[in-house]
DNA sequence: TTAGGGTTACAG
DNA sequence: CTGTAACCCTAA
């Protein structure tokens, strides 16, 4: 008669997912002692969120699977692992390139049925609050910010500029000499206990439009997952890769072409992906990135 | 504390 | 009866 059981609500899901979003996948005590979702998932223990996760995992690749190759992308280089022996030894690569790997861990998860995704908006506003400037923070310190938790693409710059300006017009964000800050309308009672609706914000504007695909999150996770791979392994993830990133790339320029707005984050999910594939290809071709 | 294996409860 | 999700145990 102790416990039944205790099914995982929405919120608390979603609360997860931010913490994992915000910490990384892992640092299920982090996660938990952190004053945004300590409220939410008071009930649960960091084993509880672990097993959660994996829970949520688990079932995302079981049913995730069978979406691939949609268009003409049929390709997949199912000839990795045979001949590793040494050829897939430890290469130093371009030294700049080796800690991208080991960083934030987002994770996308079937609330329902549909997919969540993390997008440069999320991204920004998380980063606006993680700051928590009470006058607002700079276009830099926001930069950096992203920077420091996620890996950047190369006109990162300017998809950062579109869309803090989109937001700023949208009133998601205020600007104020030039710095940004969360609009105050959104949910925010007193300092006290902090109600995190976050991910609820988030879902909403997942369903508006979700033209392009979860880009750098799902790719991040896959990387992430390859650090404790073995290389036969990560070969044939780096292969699933590359062919889930050539799909996002076409769906990318898809969104492009079609979107008259020319959304910033198309752009960016484009350039994500193509230095998505750049690094896998890296990988699949037997420069295998391992850090002691 | 965390990751992973194993067990129990519940739904289909 | 079978599969899934929450729960439990233990090594590292």
């Amino acid at each position: 008669m102790g416990a039944p059981k205790q099914k995982w609500t929405s919120e608390e899901e979603s609360a997860l997912k931010a913490g994992i979003a915000k910490h990384g996948a892992g640092k299920w005590r982090t996660i938990l002692k952190d004053s945004e979702f300590s409220h939410v998932l008071r009930h649960r223990s960091n084993v509880d969120l672990k097993d959660k996760w994996r829970n949520m995992n688990v079932t995302v690749n079981a049913a995730g699977t069978r979406d691939r190759a949609k268009t003409s992308i049929v390709k997949k280089p199912r000839s990795a692992p045979k001949h590793e022996g040494h050829s897939t030894a430890i290469v130093p690569v371009t030294s700049d390139g080796d800690d991208e790997i080991a960083k934030a861990i987002p994770r996308v998860t079937p609330s329902s049925s549909k997919r969540t995704l993390l997008r440069l908006d999320n991204i920004i506003t998380e980063a606006v609050r993680s700051l928590n400037e009470p006058t607002g923070s700079y276009k830099t310190a926001i930069a950096n910010y992203i920077e420091e938790q996620y890996w950047t693409p190369t006109d990162f710059d300017h998809a950062l500029s579109a869309k803090l300006n989109d937001l700023t017009t949208s009133g998601k964000l205020i600007k104020v000499n030039r710095k940004y800050r969360i609009a105050p309308s959104s949910s925010f009672s007193e300092g006290r206990s902090s109600k995190v609706v976050l991910l609820d914000d988030i879902k909403r504007e997942s369903t508006r439009e979700d033209v392009v695909t979860l880009t750098k999150s799902q790719v991040d996770a896959e990387l992430a997952r390859m650090r404790t791979m073995t290389a036969e392994e990560a070969a044939a993830a780096a292969a699933r890769a590359v062919a889930e990133a050539e799909v996002i790339m076409a769906e990318a320029e898809a969104a492009v072409r079609e979107a008259e707005a020319a959304e910033a984050d198309a752009v960016a999910a484009q350039a994500v992906a193509e230095e998505a594939m750049a690094t896998l290809k890296n990988i699949r071709s037997g420069k295998m990135i391992i850090r002691a």
